[in-house]
DNA sequence: ACAAAAATAAAAGTATTACTTTCATTTTCA
DNA sequence: TGAAAATGAAAGTAATACTTTTATTTTTGT
């Protein structure tokens, strides 16, 4: 991977950029390790400051609330798999092989070592699949939404569902499977981790829900 | 439906069992209807015991927090949901037809009218479609899940994914299918409901929901 | 019908959170 | 080098999520 990439996130998500200065890039890193570490409701910016040496005040400089640190830390994901599915599907001409790697792009887990500059890639998708649904799921949803917070989840719908239907153009849920895929692995994540009873897994790894994935999306289309 | 049944609520989730009182039958009718309105986040003891003409402290002795409160909700739910399964596929021989009808009980929307005693559950239904992955997405969920307060849900699972083994019994992923549709089905009502142009729906109604989930499943099953 | 027990209500108190404000200090860079 | 910008320290505020105490009402057994 090419680590002088910077993902770009919407600018009204945060107050000032964070990936303009020092201060602003210890925030992104160690909140993503402490989030990790604590969980979203144990969370707060006092905590962070203690552990970056730096002062409350200062991290609301650069986000509003921890919730809009949050929108910008799920926007950062979803970027980096839009970036992952495009590299690894980039110059194949078989459409098969195409959707077949985009899904392995999507639900294959980041390993330690494929570090994005100064973001832990494993902890960050810990966290994705731990609170990813908390970020959408307030009261404050269509306001968020207007104000395009959401929008590089909605660019990489658009792009899988192209994908889905290039594969098979007659098919109508091409949104909607998109979709399932996406939250699905993130969901059977979470359940592997929590609930593996409620799962037909009997590895060690996730290899089971890129399969799954797999073989229910060409068992729809074919 | 039968408005004299009630529903079985493991014991340890509440402090008093609220369908004993008359205060606590209250607590659970408004709590749904103001949960719906403004939000968990929002949602108060304080604010519910103003709406009840009640005490807040009167409130903390039926439930430990609003969190254990959302607990019982969502198990009702699910417990619902079981019912309506159980009810709707009785007496049924073909397993094709078990099956079909199973997915619609789950992914179709409660209507107005089949309340089951003072519980709506068109609000219910709403938060869950809301609310229900906060719920679980804690820090809590292995020491809650070991104090079984989420044993309904997993009997729903082992249900539907025993109806999908009857149905074809070389099928590898019959759990994660179950919670594919069960989860995704709540998913898609809340992607049509704020993110219209994620979801490939052109009506009003969630027929779509039902359909792509029978379609899905036959798909990979047949 | 009545006393004892249980349930509920009212009010005040506490610790924490999620900020905001003010002002001092340090860093940046033109 | 000096002005502007960024950061830090400390104190303040309103709300939340409870807990505690005490008073009042309701229920229940006899």
């Amino acid at each position: 991977m090419l680590s002088s990439l910077t993902l770009t996130i919407p600018e009204n998500i945060y107050i000032k950029d964070p990936q303009s200065s020092k201060l602003g890039r210890r925030i992104l890193e160690f909140s993503i390790i402490l989030i990790d570490k604590i969980g979203i409701e144990g969370f707060t910016f006092k905590k962070l400051a203690l552990e970056i040496q730096s002062n409350e005040s200062s991290i609301y400089r650069y986000f509003e609330n921890k919730h809009m640190l949050m929108l910008y830390l799920v926007s950062w994901y979803w970027g980096w798999l839009e970036y992952k599915l495009v590299f690894s599907t980039n110059n194949l001409t078989d459409k098969k092989e195409v959707l077949c790697r985009a899904i392995s792009a999507i639900t294959e887990n980041p390993k330690k070592d494929e570090s994005f500059g100064f973001i832990d890639e494993v902890a960050l998708h810990q966290i994705i699949i731990h609170e990813y649904s908390k970020i959408f799921q307030t009261k404050d949803v269509d306001e968020e939404n207007q104000n395009g917070y959401f929008i590089i989840y909605r660019r990489l719908i658009d792009r899988l569902s192209q994908l889905i239907l290039d594969y098979n153009s007659d098919f109508k849920f091409p949104k909607m499977l998109a979709n399932t895929i996406l939250q699905g692995a993130l969901k059977h994540n979470f359940l592997n981790q929590h609930f593996p009873h409620l799962t037909d897994n009997n590895q060690q790894n996730c290899e089971h829900i890129k399969i799954y994935f797999q073989t229910l999306t060409f068992k729809l289309l074919d």
